[in-house]
DNA sequence: CGGGGGAGTCGAATCGATTCGATGCCCGAG
DNA sequence: CTCGGGCATCGAATCGATTCGACTCCCCCG
């Protein structure tokens, strides 16, 4: 075994030029031996690798190829929160599982951003990264976005407003939660209330009213807050800190609160939903037979046994490795198209028609 | 390739030599001025600033500096499961806020590493990283820490296997089981089981024999198990596949279907109780009253709500941090000694005296 | 027997910044 | 009036690899 700290004759890291030196060769056939890119006699490249063992030879120093190549093999993902709170998120982790696979399978590796500029501004601005996604369900991504587009890193968005020069991959969120909507109509419910994603940079809870909503560039949240009212134009809405199920048991009570006759609650995000669904047992309602409850995402949720929620599924893993793909296709040089999926109703044991209907 | 960088103004990307002749200063003087290290006249700075604004220089080249300052700003986080599977984890998702939080402030990023070797090898070999921390509860980091002390990138563990080299941040498994151990012993509590994390890299299910045991490197589930049977040395063992609500509940039906006597059960994650608690209800046990039940981590679970879990708390954002602060240490080239924490018992209303003590 | 061509190797330029030591200059002290 | 000392700036070396074109053999074909 090699001991770094101790071992005779080597101070500090071996270079690929010492290691040449030591096989009797150039330095350019060195790094040819190890990248296997180009003619080797096999002869040589046993004598450079067994060079390189003996010196300790750790293979090619990223920095130095990456500068020379251009490339870090490095993708960021910006996300908006801090890391424990956006991977609280199902969707965001599943998100990201998409996006790992797909660019590790070509090679890349993941860099973990957040576009809080006071504490991330040195990632963003200063880490090496090839291209970068920006995770959507954000409310405000224009600061990321003009670091980045300043240097020139090609950008991909995952759910972003849509904005020029930042190809994107998106889900109909506003048709997706109209035929949710649809679906409750159809069953008979015409009191019902919605309960949002974050609005606003600061996560403030409360009643969106028509001054918060026109303030807001929460894209997905505003895209399925207008599908739901298609259908129920004068649907209320309570806004959650977060997509977590304490959110939605909290928004959720201050909706059973104000509106005794709710029939229905859709909430955002199915973790949004399960809280209400926690609310509404709270109160002694029984779900769906006194109160129905919906949500969006389709997510797995580990732990929920009891339910069946009726939902809207996007496909998020899909998502994640389109979005990965876009970022590679840009890398490539390809041209980059905006992608969109589709989502699709799933009807499960939390809606049914309303009591008295 | 398409290269038609002839415009003055929106070439490809503009040098920080370009800039330097555009404000008539040498490249030297452009650094510092960038960098703000050294004596620059203000008014020297302004102009230098200005030409990279009309060129649209976005800031010193990443890469190109971190060739020369031998530090790419990035420390890297190495795990063992995919990373959907990873962030299913409350821990390891806090532990990695605590790190994030850490090496952020300090100016570091965090890139993202698995230790499977087919797919993240390149990762592991390839990424520009300053250090790494290995996460533990990991069943074998064998492969990760050969290519990473090849590389002599600095290495921390977080509850990996002691090693030769790896200094590492622990805390007292084994001590902290034996106390819940000892608090069900002192209700009465005389045939209880575990629910083990996974014993290896397939993640098998299943009952946990001698044989497996012997086999398993799998550190802190092995430690989590001594404390228990310090107590009940004869405690009966079942293994998950992950540390899940799911896994719990699995493990748990089948210890329940074995062992009908059993009056406690401990999982070795709160995830892992949580699951147990569902598949003692299930088959219509109440907690505490028919069967105790008990976790260990002290996770703050979202959408928990019914039952205050009797648990050994660890401190695990601060073990993150910890992690954290040895990695930046070592990167000063401070000495870094291991860092043990302790934790503590928190008892709550799931845990009681057996029913026919 | 001569020349085309491919395999293997080498030299040297290059990627884009940082940084140390040297230089020129101005100012105040002697 | 001269000399020491700061301050601002510049030159040049350096970080460690990749890569392109050139060069040398040597084999094979005509």
């Amino acid at each position: 075994m090699a001991n770094p700290a101790n071992h005779p004759g080597d101070g500090s890291r071996a270079t690929l030029a010492q290691v040449a030196a030591r096989a009797g060769v150039s330095a350019s056939t060195a790094s040819l031996a190890f990248s296997g890119a180009g003619p080797v006699a096999d002869e040589t490249r046993e004598r450079v690798l067994a060079a390189a063992r003996e010196l300790d030879y750790g293979g090619p120093d990223p920095r130095a190829r990456s500068l020379r190549t251009g490339r870090s093999g490095i993708i960021a993902v910006v996300m908006e929160d801090r890391i424990s709170v956006a991977f609280g998120d199902p969707v965001a982790v599943t998100l990201l599982d998409g996006i790992a696979d797909e660019i590790g399978g070509a090679g890349y590796s993941l860099l973990l951003l957040t576009d809080s500029l006071e504490r991330a501004e040195g990632g963003l601005r200063d880490a090496p990264m090839d291209a970068a996604l920006l995770l959507g369900c954000s409310t405000d991504l224009d600061p990321a976005v003009r670091v980045l587009s300043q240097r020139q890193v090609p950008l991909i968005g995952v759910e972003a407003e849509p904005r020029q020069g930042l190809p994107m991959v998106d889900i109909d969120n506003r048709a997706g939660m109209r035929r949710l909507a649809e679906h409750l109509a159809g069953l008979g419910h015409e009191r019902v209330a919605v309960i949002t994603l974050p609005m606003d940079r600061g996560h403030a809870r409360g009643p969106l009213t028509q001054v918060r909503q026109d303030a807001s560039v929460a894209y997905t949240g505003l895209e399925r807050l207008a599908g739901v009212r298609d259908v129920f134009p004068d649907a209320p809405a309570e806004v959650a800190a977060g997509s977590l199920i304490e959110e939605g048991l909290i928004a959720a009570r201050a909706l059973l609160d104000a509106e005794p006759a709710l029939t229905a609650i859709v909430g955002q995000s199915d973790l949004l939903a399960l809280g209400a669904i926690q609310a509404a047992e709270e109160r002694g309602l029984r779900v769906p037979e006194d109160i129905s409850v919906a949500g969006f995402d389709g997510a797995r949720i580990d732990g929920l046994s009891r339910h069946r929620l009726t939902t809207v599924v996007q496909p998020t893993l899909e998502k994640g490795r389109a979005a990965a793909r876009l970022a590679l296709a840009a890398l490539a040089g390809e041209p980059v198209e905006n992608v969109a999926f589709t989502t699709e109703l799933r009807i499960g044991d939390t809606t049914a028609a309303p009591r008295s209907a």
